[in-house]
DNA sequence: CCGTATTCTGAATCTCCTG
DNA sequence: ACAGGAGATTCAGAATACG
């Protein structure tokens, strides 16, 4: 039995459809109840089956708030995948022919959803990266550090057409490029992250807003209806009402769903003409040492120099330098040779040739004027 | 029958194993001729299924040429499945246990991939993104342009340990920053894409060097045997040659095969101190901190404090520590002191003088620097 | 009150050798 | 095989504490 959270007003042109609406239930049972056919888009954020294993602590023994909730656990990837289908079926069903659906997952679970997905009609549009400016680091050293998410965009079935896509307002907020499909958005922090009476977060993997922001500008028109079957803290749902979409939630945890109506009722709706791509985050001009070797643009077995040739360092293939018997960053290793605390490589290291001295410095310039 | 295009000396010590050739043939036939658990590492770009339909053309009318090769043609997703399931199994035979493999695919196939191995037993240990700096753009306007491809790392199992991850070496290349899951990479081109005698591209595919330097650098250590099972135009083998590897392709075809023989065959090897392996701490020759006490280097008696000086134990002559009245390990000790259930004794503690304080860790290099 | 320093935290499949 | 112990391991950003 279904209880519903409902603020919305009675439509008389929808009445089958519970909009701004956040359904408790499971959503297979839920989506049940509604019409075939009669939602336009479909985010989704479902469990990632993350199977971890013991504690993780980071390097000041401090322990690490593992997502070991009990709704991300399953017997195997078999009953993983059971479950995958279930909801995609059901989500399918509900789906308007011209709609898209949005999943978003990590190595976990994102291979076994993309393949029931593929295997149930869909037809994948892109595969999309959520870039983390500030991700988790990877505290062992042991892999790299995993610094994004997966989202697949998938329409209805490969012949499906008219699909939403605001491809030029999209290209006009990304400084006339088009789109890409690497998005670099922080992970959800600070004021906008949910926090319950006793300090600690609702949601264990509340998405950031700008994610959302992006997904619905890309792929909804205003008024559009969007449904979220893993509705948690209701990201979906106060990004939806802020763009002047409408949504309907199906979430199982009557705390979540609490938290999520309360605060989807604080939302204010942005004037419609003020519903612009929110600008993307800059990124960041890093450039490393090692992509100017692996660029070609310093020789690995060059010799680096000083300004003044006192000392001298070798590059080697994986953008360290060889100081004698010393590995290093250009930073320690010129700090090394001038026996200083920390030293900025870029300006302190030369290459020599017919023309004399050049700073690496101007080769990272031309990494940079080259786009990164 | 395979033919072999070799041109590595004999080896008495591995003779089974057929180190820098090009096997041409199917690879799942050419693999079963191998040792089991023979290579290091595997780097596989296997046929991505792209299901083109139709031709594509730009704004200006103009073709695109398209991968519309014969072996990138299945029939289902069912016959692509049963092909990635043949060659993943296949290759892992050949995988020593602490051996890893890398795939690379887009979001046409690679969600197949992904879930085959993860039902072959494979241990997925990243799932990392090629962005390209360059990307072809979408000329239609109706998706994200898709600006990057997907490579799945993994182990052979789960409980698979020892795999070489050159993390230390990787950071000080990366501005002693952690490597992360986001490589940004440009698109092979210019001098270095293959093009035959028409001045036509050789192979619709050729993945860029840097890729594949990232790749081997990151994951496999000088003298490795690297297998690629979808040679292509070589640039596993051209890349594996620069950087102080072996390789073993296999290619079913034999213009590619050709083709990538000569690539290889042109390739210098870098200098080696480019290229020689980086100690890594953890592969450090250990010392046991009464050997710091046997050379006198630190005296029996002496007081250690942590960084800030809360806490002091008393140094004993067979090289434990004195804590009140608790005797123990630098580790226990310090680990106790602070109320933590580990600690890096070596890294907590340090010996007060007239400069002040000085790392127990600066001790254990001098040892080190004295050959043990 | 302000600027600086410290602390805290985030979808994480996070060691390896010896007995 | 399994237990125990040595010893290796973090980045960005916000919140809080301090001076």
């Amino acid at each position: 039995m279904a209880l519903r959270l409902n603020r919305a007003p009675a439509r008389h042109d929808a009445p089958a459809l519970p909009l701004d609406t956040i359904l408790i239930g499971d959503c297979v049972a839920e989506l049940e109840k509604l019409p075939s056919a009669s939602v336009d888009l479909i985010f989704a954020d479902p469990p990632y089956n993350l199977q971890l294993q013991g504690d993780l602590r980071r390097p000041d023994q401090s322990l690490v708030d593992a997502v070991d909730d009990s709704w991300d656990q399953f017997e195997s990837f078999q009953a993983y995948d059971a479950f995958t289908r279930a909801w995609l079926m059901a989500v399918r069903r509900v789906l308007k022919p011209t709609g898209t659906m949005w999943v978003i997952g990590s190595y976990h679970n994102i291979f076994r959803v993309g393949t029931v997905l593929q295997d149930l009609g869909y037809w994948v549009l892109n595969d999309v990266v959520w870039r983390k400016t500030n991700p988790m680091p990877n505290f062992r050293g042991r892999r790299f550090t995993n610094a994004h998410e997966t989202l697949i965009w998938a329409a209805k079935s490969a012949d499906a057409k008219g699909y939403t896509f605001n491809y030029e307002a999209l290209k006009a907020g990304n400084e006339d490029l088009q789109p890409r499909s690497d998005w670099l958005i922080p992970i959800c922090s600070g004021g906008e992250r949910l926090k319950g009476d006793d300090g600690k977060k609702v949601h264990p993997t509340q998405k950031p807003e700008a994610l959302l922001a992006r997904v619905l500008l890309s792929s909804s028109k205003p008024g559009d209806v969007v449904l979220d079957p893993f509705f948690g803290s209701g990201t979906t749902g106060a990004v939806a009402k802020r763009l002047g979409r409408h949504f309907i939630g199906v979430e199982r945890d009557r705390d979540y769903a609490a938290a999520a109506r309360a605060r989807i009722d604080a939302v204010e709706p942005e004037a419609a003409d003020a519903i612009v791509q929110a600008p993307a985050k800059r990124e960041a001009p890093r450039v490393a040492f090692a992509t100017l070797v692996e660029r070609g643009l310093v020789r690995p077995g060059a010799k680096l120099v000083d300004a003044r040739r006192r000392y001298e360092a070798t590059v080697r293939a994986d953008g360290t330098l060889a100081f004698g018997s010393v590995i290093g960053s250009i930073h320690r290793i010129g700090a090394l040779a001038q026996g200083a605390d920390a030293c900025n490589g870029w300006s302190f290291w030369h290459v020599e040739d017919a023309r004399g001295l050049t700073s690496i410095d101007a080769f990272r310039d031309a990494v940079r004027a080259e786009g990164v």
